[in-house]
DNA sequence: GTGGTCTAGACCACC
DNA sequence: GTGGTCTAGACCACG
């Protein structure tokens, strides 16, 4: 479901949250969409229910996904994106840390551009403006 | 000299080995200079010894700078740059993990594409093909 | 567990890395096999935490071992030696230094290989193929 | 004259001991021969006059060299090597320790061999019982 | 003066 | 529980 990669140094939980968002904009999970109990999800992916707890909290607070008591789990149907600035300062640090990174395996500014690109195209049905 | 923020979740030494590349790229610090002694970059960032040298030793690991016995740490005089499939995979897993980020807050590709550009002018100087 | 002599001029924590990779080719380690929480090693060892925590990620950095999040360090299960050219010449010069110094005990070069095939031997279970 | 690698781990003083016991073994040097005062030798490799003594007090100890009052260090006319125990140690210990980077290479037996018997080959003129 | 190592002890995030 | 980071302070080898 999500590639997981218990030896990154990043979180479990985080890349959890990044697993769902990518599959969300991908398309694999639908708007309404009733996502696999905390418990299942952890056994699925035998995880610590903790980790995956900590992800869905995550998500929730990001408004990425909505719990109801006693149905569970859903991808939101109306996500509003919000470009508030401290969530856009952390993507561009986030951008720069790359740019830096591969500048120093001796990319140029156009292969840069490309490399982006490339991801883009390769994330296939990202980015849509639905 | 280098920006730390001891609030962040970055590492301190990571800001500092991060700052410093940042730093070469821009030609701030050129090839062969000096750089501060350990205590010396410690005491002006009021950071302990040690955190400054596990940077400065990470990045004597990754060549960007070559400590000579008894006379202190310099830039590395001719970088090579390495594309090592590792280190790409890493970075490609930056520009994602922005990318995800950047759609979940409305970007669409164009805007992007044009916000990884302005960070590349913004960061005047760096990609030099020399 | 590992052999260390505080005295030695070698630092601990190059012995604590030497040391394992010995056990590990000697076939005391198993590949999937935990090592002791760098606590657990450290009073083990009578040494700090922090001495133990360096030697860790060394071999980390190695790929001789990998860590966990929040289960702790494994030997590595597949661990694919590769033939860098520094590494290589790294172990050219320890051999160099080794036969400079043999011969000036009077070793003669017969004697010389007969000294490291004994060694060879000594280390049983060395450099299987597997 | 003697290559000296001031960015290596390897103290320049142990440089210098090997690169003269080198020389002596390979012949460049020969027994009786007067060596340059410490002061030129500083001069010509652009080092810490402390340095090379250090070195030349090190070879000295050694019996590799002496030194007469008022006239200068000579390579000794007759050195007698000498097995003692400590020092036949130290040299296995060098050994070993190429042998476990060499295995973590990926070498096997016949292979490190063979680098040693390569080694011994290079270093032409080493090891004649003379 | 330089960096390198080590100890002691603390706090934190993650699982 | 695990490893990761940081501070404080000490000692050492080297040039």
């Amino acid at each position: 479901m999500i590639d997981i990669d218990v030896t990154s140094s990043t979180p479990i939980y985080a890349q959890i949250i990044r697993g769902m968002k990518e599959g969300i904009l991908k398309g694999i999970f639908e708007p309404g969409e009733k996502l696999p109990s905390v418990r299942d999800m952890a056994k699925m992916m035998t995880l610590n229910p903790n980790t995956v707890q900590k992800a869905y909290k995550e998500l929730e607070r990001e408004k990425v996904v909505v719990t109801v008591r006693g149905r569970g789990t859903f991808i939101s149907e109306e996500y509003k994106p919000r470009k508030d600035e401290h969530k856009l300062s952390e993507v561009k640090e986030t951008f720069k840390k790359g740019i830096i990174e591969a500048f120093y395996m001796g990319f140029s500014k156009e292969e840069l551009i490309d490399l982006v690109k490339n991801l883009l195209e390769e994330m296939e049905g990202l980015g849509r403006n639905d």
